[in-house]
DNA sequence: GTCAGGTACCATGCATGGCACAGTACCCGG
DNA sequence: CCGGGTACTGTGCCATGCATGGTACCTGAC
């Protein structure tokens, strides 16, 4: 066993909920750049600190990706390690990142409106 | 039975999954200008087209708020048709309200720095 | 060699929250 | 008294993030 990434002990229960339906997106968005691998995925989330999160949410959400057809994926070696299965976006996939980036300010919008006053 | 608010027949699942977890903090944010009722809640945020949501979920939200202190409730007549259950905020609600708003413009942030390329 | 530690991936089970569906209760007008 | 509108409640499903507990591969030290 691993421990998950050094950082904070993961956010509170609202950035929680908050990151549901939306990392998927972001993590599509990442793949828009060209191929990458779950850990490399998982370094670049976390990057930004409220996206940080942990391999057994990174590797769950990459399968349903793949099973719904929106990334392909292909073994690579590493320089050094095991080797490390890239996903790349589909067709499918850039279609569903369009429609979210369609609706996304609309959500951010209507969200601020209720919480600005 | 009742069939919920005309309107659209409910959004796609993109919307679904985002509205998890601001949904709660949208009815909080309603609540801080004053008490509101159920069908009076769920009539202003479906002004909103993104928001527009349906009994079965805002009743049982409300619920949880209610169960978490996060609100307080009372009935009250309605000069027509049934009694109103009219909540408010508390100020535990309170607190979680601002915790919100204190986090939302990071993640709001954080999913257009990835989004956006 | 072999073995400890780092890298990378995977599967299971839980909690949460939106939602569909179904039901109950109250009030009014005809 | 009864049909329709208003308002609230409960149950069960599904999707998703996350904790937990692995497996497998590679490298370097000894």
């Amino acid at each position: 066993m691993v421990p998950d990434i050094a950082g904070k002990p993961a956010a509170g229960k609202a950035e929680s909920q908050l990151r549901k339906g939306v990392l998927e997106y972001c993590v599509l968005a990442l793949l828009r750049e060209g191929p990458r691998y779950g850990v490399e995925l998982l370094e670049t989330l976390g990057a930004v600190n409220v996206m940080v999160t942990s391999q057994g949410t990174i590797y769950p959400l990459l399968s349903r990706l793949r099973r719904d057809g929106l990334v392909e994926t292909r073994w690579q070696e590493s320089p050094s390690g095991p080797p490390r299965r890239y996903y790349e976006l589909t067709p499918s996939g850039h279609t569903a990142l369009k429609e979210f980036t369609a609706i996304w300010p609309h959500f951010r919008e209507a969200v601020d409106h209720f919480i600005t006053d």
